[in-house]
DNA sequence: TCCCGCAACTATACCGGTTTAGTACCCCCC
DNA sequence: GGGGGGTACTAAACCGGTATAGTTGCGGGA
């Protein structure tokens, strides 16, 4: 025999299939003795529930959904998203939530996914990463009528919630920061420029500067590759009035920077001070270790499981949870400019 | 209303549930005239399948589980999983497979999501990392009769198809490598010493030893995290006959162990060689750069993907993959001992 | 004493597909 | 013109649970 049914433990316990359905899930009109004769056999055989059955009478998936529109290649890169995930799993396995993944080419596939998913019941909500400016998932998922968290914001993500951080506040004070050093040309390699955090960091860096009054930044956009992050440096520190500063959208760029700045006999921070958005092992590791924009990801990604699960036992709800602004830890990246000190 | 489901389309088209179900999947008996319609309809109608219907049925769940059982944050710091995770989704989305996440806390946890998930039919098969010295979870998975493949091997893993490289041939490489450099006191910080691939690992260096007549090696044993290596190689370096290599297990702990000797003023690679398995961003713009065990993590995980996508069409099969051997890429971090060159 | 009401069940429909047994019909051929 | 065989379908069972309407038996109140 294949694995056990409520029909065989039905049999075994010789009542009907409903009784042993009420027992297992704990619903009154089932006498105390009976109950526990149903669960003693149900244990006996090893019985377990096939989700595919439940889910065909419209219960819970106990899964999330999280779909991602990248190389894979950049993926394994970043600890940010490492952590993210991880937290993120964390929070969900509470409850016994697993979570269902899947890598795809680009927006249009990781729609279709959403269709295929939700239609099939096959998770109980979605993660969306990657917010975009004008994002067309939005407007899907909201049709769809499945829960979906979006981790970015605030708004533009219609009716859905979402998990974010400020990354203008932060921005504005890494700009602060770096001016009250006394950085007047300050440099920033920004990620990918449709993504709607590129969009509000570079803002805030331009609008930092007319109000500090400062003479040349700018943004240059990558792919958030080390490759990319070492390029836009080169390029930088290759101008006549070269940067002072440079602010990095990732701690893999930022380490990349600092190679290039070693390798062009830049010395950091004596000529060129280093801040990196997102910090990890990476950029404490490094030498000289750099200042960082420091969160807890993984107490971000378990955030996001909380919504989520919150979301899934009520739908209808909405939640646009806001989470620390990341905090600038000051490491020996960062000095004034020109202070030729030993490093 | 909700949902299309072939009863709607069969009605619409004015034939029976059956032949949509035929249409659908290709199958013959039906006529191209008949067919056609109904593919018709069901795009009009804009039908999916639900996969929990199909479930049932027997068919395929079109995802592969992945347990793990480690603390979450440990995760998130290793580029060579996330690696691997998103080389194994890449290879997985090219046949539309999902992957299904949890992360647990023990193997007791694991082994119980391996039951449900199977019986289930929430998975197709099973991907195991972290393969242990007799580890509990290959005879449960034997038992349940579940397409698995394990990470790591060779051998101990019974009737279960494996993926693997080869960790001896690579230690000896290394070891070889600094002995011709005239190194003679040679430590190694390993990582979790219940893995079979970490005993693999001590046990080629060991052995190594011997037949190359060294002094002392040794090898730490380590949780794998970065302050673990830390930990380790300030231990290592207080000795009084301090190793003049240290070879770690990870990428993250070498940098570590960069940083450590950075502290305690022994250069590199004049005083202390350092060899790193595991290349990654990290080893290539550390300064000095790291000399380093590399491989292409990304397509270890798209073999892992292939392996599981055979065993899900074939379940009887077994196979045993052994990928490229992990070869040496040699940058700065290894010299020498006692030669004082400027680094 | 009879009826009501409730607890403790049973029998059965249902979810949305797949699959099998059965049937109508046509063509071919002796 | 009747039998054989294949094609193109239909009807219904089935997968393993959940939900619901119905049934039985018992205690209590009028």
């Amino acid at each position: 025999m294949g694995r056990p049914t409520i029909a065989d433990i039905a049999e075994r316990v010789g009542v009907s299939k409903g009784a042993v359905s009420f027992a297992l899930n704990g619903r009154p009109g089932i006498a105390e003795s009976t109950r526990a004769r149903i669960l003693q056999v149900a244990k006996e055989m090893n019985w377990r529930p096939h989700s595919a059955a439940r889910a065909l009478g419209g219960a819970r998936a106990d899964a999330a959904g999280l779909v991602i529109a990248r190389p894979a290649s950049t993926l394994g890169v970043e600890p940010f998203f490492a952590q993210l995930l991880s937290g993120l799993q964390a929070g969900l396995s509470a409850r016994s939530v697993a979570l269902h993944l899947m890598i795809v080419e680009d927006a249009a596939a990781e729609i279709e996914v959403y269709r295929d998913w939700a239609s099939a019941h096959r998770v109980d909500g979605f993660i969306v990463v990657d917010l975009k400016v004008r994002d067309p998932r939005v407007e899907v998922l909201e049709e769809l009528g499945v829960p979906a968290v979006v981790l970015g914001g605030p708004g533009r993500h219609g009716a859905l919630s979402s998990v974010w951080a400020d990354d203008r506040e932060a921005m504005l004070s890494v700009a602060d920061y770096l001016a009250a050093l006394g950085h007047r040309r300050i440099a920033h390699v920004a990620g990918l420029p449709e993504f709607r955090h590129t969009q509000r960091r570079m803002r805030a860096l331009r609008d930092s500067s007319r109000r500090l009054g400062l003479a040349d930044t700018v943004s240059v956009t990558t792919d958030f590759s080390d490759a990319e992050g070492a390029a836009a440096t080169r390029t930088l520190l290759s101008r006549p009035r070269r940067p002072t500063a440079i602010v990095y959208d990732s701690d893999v760029m930022a380490l990349a920077g600092l190679g290039v700045a070693g390798e062009m006999g830049v010395r950091v921070p004596g000529e060129l001070s280093i801040v990196a958005f997102d910090d990890s092992v990476l950029t404490r590791i490094a030498h000289p270790s750099i200042t960082a924009l420091s969160r807890d990801t993984v107490a971000y990604g378990r955030t996001l499981a909380e919504v989520m699960l919150e979301l899934i036992d009520d739908p209808g709800r909405r939640r646009d949870v806001r989470t620390a602004t990341p905090r600038l830890t000051v490491r020996e990246s960062t000095a004034p400019p020109g202070s030729w000190q030993e490093d």
